[in-house]
DNA sequence: CTGCCAAATGCGAAAGATTATTATTAATAT
DNA sequence: ATATTAATAATAATCTTTCGCATTTGGCAG
């Protein structure tokens, strides 16, 4: 994710908006709250305020850069977009997230929508469950 | 749904929670963030703090007989459980709210959680979209 | 039926998450 | 380099949800 990705979606390239791209692309903790981007970014010595992190995200999310879901826990979570959607997998435990996806799933949602006469936005589909490594 | 189901999972029988099970219970509006319950009682004139219904409502949620969803708006929204599980198809412009069940994803879903390791305790499918009044 | 006691409620305060305000600063175009 | 305009920082405000505690109430023993 480069400087360039910004331009091209009209926002200026400022140093808080890159660090959080950086942030965010670390595969470590691919999603994310605003509080753990915050939390990531003290971490890395960059003094920016958790408000411009809000900021920042929901620019993001409404100029398609970054995906914002509504997990079970009070926050919301961000993610870097990568073109492919994908569902999720979260373990009620751990707090683990796998991702997926699957095409007749797709499918199938997409012939309910149009039986009930929706034209699709967005969906997402979250499977809460406990993980292998939870389960031991 | 009657007092009874309330002694049944060990909650004493109030008139607080006999009356938010009655709103919930009526078919106009089967999903309803606290607030709504709340002014939906004040509109029945029963003088119930809204610190009361959203300790209700977590009461009935652990009990089972209502279930959480977090839908996209900040709020959590409340449904009375009825045994089927059910998803759901969401206006984004209207907020109208349609259910569905479809077995080939139910059964998707299973198959993608073995293959991941998961034990499903829970999952929820989410699709907004224009529904067929808001897209005249 | 009466009174006891644990449980439930009401109210206000507090906490947690997110957004708004505004003066200051920084990025882009000229 | 300067002007223009957007972005940031800091703080306050808002919105949703939970907590603490004094008071009330439902269920039950006597
Ligand atoms: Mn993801
Ligand atoms: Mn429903
Ligand atoms: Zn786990
Ligand atoms: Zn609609």
């Amino acid at each position: 994710m480069k400087s360039h990705n910004l331009k091209k979606v009209g926002l200026k390239v400022t140093l808080p908006r890159l660090k959080i791209l950086e942030i965010l692309g670390k595969p470590a903790q691919r999603h994310m709250s605003a509080e753990d981007v915050y939390k990531a970014l003290l971490e890395a010595d960059e003094e920016i305020g958790l408000a411009t992190v809000y900021r920042v995200l929901t620019q993001f999310e409404t100029a398609g850069l970054v995906e914002r879901h509504n997990f079970e826990g009070g926050q919301a979570v961000f993610e870097l977009s990568e073109g492919d959607h994908h569902d999720h997998l979260l373990c009620v435990k751990c707090g683990r997230v796998d991702e997926f996806i699957d095409e007749t799933i797709e499918k199938r949602q997409q012939d309910i929508a149009e039986k009930f006469g929706y034209k699709i936005t967005d969906h997402c589909l979250y499977i809460y469950g406990v993980c292998s490594e939870c389960q031991k």
